[in-house]
DNA sequence: GTCTTCACG
DNA sequence: ACGTACGTGAAGACT
């Protein structure tokens, strides 16, 4: 069944246009940006489409009817830049010179000639994907042969909808997308809608009426003010429906069954592409197409697997047995359709004969069977046969909820992708298999990972995407391993990150116990004492406004009240907190404002948003990152607990709310100063070295070489100000960064910083060597072993060049304590299971562990959890590390 | 979505 | 002359 695709020019122009910087030119000065990006779209969708058949709808600039019906349609518009407009004329020659057709008529938009040709090709049983940036076209996907490719952003960033996931991302049926557009409004397009009335609440009142003659009739049942809204608007409602619904009709002549591509003058292309001065486009384009003439054309093949569905209990556990007499690793995934990871996966696919790419899927009913699961957990175990899957963690706290423990897995592609490049910002297994194999994934390779865009309705296109998933897993082992053997990364994944994979999975799992009433006492009280602070500040301000917007804030304070302003934001002068301490004393409202400030935070991030993730259970299950940091640190979200108050005493409070089961206590453990024994290791300093080593204060060891007083006369301003100098130094410090942190001219932060690196010069020669060696190999490693790429060294920017040398002198240092902490968590977590102790670790942030212990197994770990961390890794200086416990966080500190 | 601010190590 | 400490995640305002 031949495919179409139906592509809206003045759309992704648009788009390309605002995701390129301007500067993008021809030698001769002609603006290519826009251009440039279309084209580079325009390659990509051919390349990963392979469509039958393409052509290319433009907007005329003509008026259409929406403009008579609607006299202010899209007059909020800004007329197109003349450098965007400049550009329009060479797309038409883009797409012209590749044989692609153009549909343009006047009085009708792009969108309506789109919608007309994909609704004759339907009719025709054809296949249809609409390429655009414009919502208006979810309508057309009330069909399964039509799909909208929709551009979220950018040249690269796109959904794939079909009907289930226009519905899943409006919340309504595409048929009556347009009754909700027109509730909604449309802001880029200037159509109001319904005051009060947002994509949820239209959802709702379209879901539930199903017409706007049903929903009008009963706008009595709504609230008293959406009443009104909606009988105020019920106008405005029906004329936004009437133009945003497409024209499914206009008098388009192109007949698609002439689109065909390929029919282009290779030698004409050629001459238009060098004239754009596009050479690696062209490069590009050769190989999507196959032009004649290209040589390197890659060999891939898109991905296809062969499903096999056991519909019996007895016929997949057949399966299931089959596999262990299998070689090497097995590619495992699976699929929570409708609920999150948090719930039972509904489908499980493994590959069975990956040479012929079949893969064994699992139904939920399947997975629901006693046997299974324990034949399951046989097969996955270590005495099984190994196993693959990407981004396992979800799949593993699955088997930890039953009780069991994938053991046997050996690879996660997420995390092996990771470690050959932390500095990704995703590691979809789409991109991976074009990168690392020779195989394309098929189409809808940019939908979310772990979420499907496919045929969410329709089971059949369920199945065979997760077997797609295990089939592209199992083919990415090969070059993956070989990839991180090569880098010398193998270590770092067998001994540290894949045994973390569960450590994490059963932290979260078990969460953290919190007191919700008293968390829940803590954030009222916070609330009242911001709307005092509030009203105190409005006060000062002598009016109204929002104290939490900067953009008011500014006014009042650096034009109304005339204080004196600091540095400067990108969008005018700052408010930050450094800078209102720098004001206190010129107006009343700088104090109110500070402690405001302070409050309203601790209210909104940590009391209200907190109550909001307590689960069922009493607990905050967040969810541990292990891809995302550039260092090698673990992040933590939904919620963050790696950033919970303790630096002021009010925020410190928090801390109580955070409280062990039932007879237990809370074991804390963190690692003293572990990135300046990092420092004094790497950089073989003798003064660090000796200070660490026999057990001085630190930062009173460092005064006193630095200011060159006895150790017993260092003051305390002295003390704090080498403390400074000391943390500041992991991260590439300067002078005047110095001085502002310590409020001491730049002169006086200079003197202290040359007389720290006289007082420790090996540190001096470890940050130059560091960077060095950084810039001539593009990448920095730590001791493990552990990569992190930095491009920035190699730019011509020379303020982007200086970062890149803070950032590769940081790498060095917090991943050295990073891979060391990740050591002694694998370590801690296998000796907690292995004497099957009732004590669990719940918590980690970054150098410290928080575990949950009965009292009977007090003394025994806080043997076990400092030997452990201490001798996680043999330093030249011995790691320190602090303990308390006690009923909550907070009193479980220092 | 971007910007600013601010919580932590 | 310019910008100025590494690494995170989240909330709220604004576009």
């Amino acid at each position: 069944m031949p495919t179409h695709m139906l592509i809206d020019g003045n759309s992704l122009t648009y788009r390309a246009f605002h995701a390129l910087p301007t500067d993008l030119a021809t030698a001769s000065g002609q603006v290519t940006n826009a251009v440039f990006g279309f084209t580079s779209m325009l390659i990509n969708l051919l390349r990963d489409h392979q469509p039958d058949r393409v052509a290319v709808a433009f907007d005329l600039p003509q008026p259409t009817f929406r403009h008579e019906r609607v006299k202010t349609y899209k007059a909020n518009r800004e007329a197109a830049p003349d450098i965007l407009k400049q550009q329009m004329g060479l797309v038409r020659q883009v797409v012209d010179v590749l044989a692609i057709p153009t549909v343009e008529l006047a009085g009708f938009e792009a969108d309506d000639i789109i919608a007309t040709l994909a609704t004759e090709a339907r009719d025709r049983g054809d296949d249809v994907i609409v390429v655009t940036g414009d919502r208006d076209s979810y309508q057309l996907v009330e069909d399964p042969h039509i799909r909208v490719l929709y551009n979220k952003r950018g040249v690269s960033d796109y959904a794939l909808y079909d009907e289930a996931g226009i519905e899943e991302r409006t919340g309504v049926k595409p048929s009556d997308y347009v009754l909700y557009a027109a509730m909604r409004g449309d802001n880029s397009d200037n159509l109001p809608g319904v005051p009060g009335v947002g994509e949820k609440t239209a959802a709702k009142l379209i879901n539930k009426y199903g017409s706007l003659d049903e929903l009008f009739a009963h706008v009595d049942d709504q609230t008293p003010k959406l009443c009104q809204n909606l009988a105020e608007n019920q106008e405005r409602v029906r004329l936004n429906a009437e133009v945003m619904l497409l024209v499914r009709d206009a008098p388009v002549t192109l007949d698609l069954e002439e689109a065909t591509i390929g029919d282009m003058d290779v030698e004409e292309v050629r001459q238009l592409f060098e004239f754009l001065e596009f050479r690696s486009l062209f490069d590009r384009l050769s190989e999507a197409l196959d032009l004649d003439g290209f040589a390197g054309g890659s060999t891939g093949e898109v991905l296809e697997a062969e499903v096999v569905a056991p519909e019996t209990v007895d016929d997949a556990l057949a399966a299931l047995a089959a596999i262990e007499a299998g070689d090497g690793l097995v590619g495992v995934a699976a699929s929570w359709l409708g609920a999150g990871p948090k719930d039972e996966p509904d489908l499980l696919a493994f590959t069975s004969t990956p040479e012929q790419g079949e893969v064994t899927v699992l139904s939920a009913t399947l997975l629901a069977d006693e046997k299974i699961i324990a034949a399951l957990a046989t097969a996955f175990s270590s005495g099984g046969r190994p196993v693959a899957i990407h981004d396992a963690k979800p799949l593993v706290r699955v088997f930890d909820r039953l009780g069991l423990d994938i053991d046997g897995l050996a690879l996660d592609t997420s995390l092996a992708a990771y470690l050959l490049d932390p500095g990704e910002s995703r590691y979809l297994l789409s991109e991976l298999l074009t990168r690392y194999t020779e195989y394309s994934y098929p189409e809808g390779e940019t939908a979310p990972e772990g979420q499907l865009d496919l045929g969410g309705e329709d089971q059949v296109d369920d199945v065979l995407e997760v077997a797609r998933r295990a089939l592209a897993t199992d083919r990415l082992v090969g070059p993956l391993t070989e990839a991180l053997e090569q880098q010398g990364l193998k270590d770092l994944n067998v001994t540290i990150e894949v045994p973390l994979v569960g450590v994490l999975a059963r932290m979260e799992n078990l969460g953290v116990g919190v007191d919700r009433h008293e968390l829940q006492r803590l954030s009222d009280q916070l609330g009242e004492r911001a709307e005092e602070l509030a009203a105190a500040v409005q006060e000062d301000a002598g009016e109204e406004f929002n104290a939490n917007s900067t953009k008011q804030l500014r006014e009042i304070l650096f034009n109304k009240l005339g204080l004196t302003p600091q540095k400067k934001t990108k969008t005018g002068y700052s408010t930050d907190a450094a800078t209102l301490e720098k004001l206190k004393g010129e107006h009343p409202i700088v104090d109110h404002l500070l402690e405001y400030r302070e409050v309203e935070k601790l209210r909104s991030t940590y009391g209200e948003a907190l109550l909001a993730e307590i689960a069922d259970d009493g607990r905050i299950h967040a969810t541990f990152n292990q891809t995302v940091a550039r260092t090698g640190r673990l992040s933590s979200e939904e919620p963050n607990l790696h950033n919970i108050p303790v630096r002021s005493e009010m925020g410190r409070e928090f801390r109580r709310v955070f409280v062990p089961a039932e007879g237990c206590e809370l074991l804390v453990a963190d690692y003293n100063q572990i990135e300046l024994r990092c420092i004094a290791h790497l950089a073989e300093d003798p003064g660090l070295i000796t200070a660490f080593a026999e057990g001085h204060d630190i930062h009173t060891e460092t005064a006193s070489r630095v200011f060159d007083v006895e150790p017993a006369d260092v003051s305390i301003e002295q003390r704090s100000k080498a403390k400074m100098v000391s943390y500041g130094l992991a991260y590439g410090m300067e002078a005047y960064g110095l001085s502002q942190r310590l409020a001491i001219p730049t002169e006086e932060a200079g003197v202290i910083l040359d007389s720290y690196f006289e007082a420790f010069p090996a540190v001096k020669k470890y940050m130059d060597d560091t960077v060095a060696e950084a810039r001539e190999r593009g990448y920095t490693e730590t001791l493990f072993g552990r990569r992190r790429q930095i491009p920035e060294l190699a730019s011509r920017n020379f303020r982007i060049r200086q970062a890149g040398e803070r950032q590769a002198m940081n790498a060095g240092i917090q991943g050295l304590a990073a891979d060391i902490f990740k050591v002694a968590l694998v370590r801690l977590d296998r000796e907690l299971r292995t004497r099957e102790v009732t004590s669990r670790l719940i918590l980690q942030v970054h150098d410290e562990v928080i575990l949950e212990v009965p009292p009977e197994e007090h003394d025994v770990m806080c043997e076990l959890v400092v030997r452990i961390m201490a001798d996680a890794f043999d330093l030249r200086v011995p790691l320190e590390v602090n303990l308390a416990s006690g009923p909550s966080w907070a009193e479980a500190k220092g």
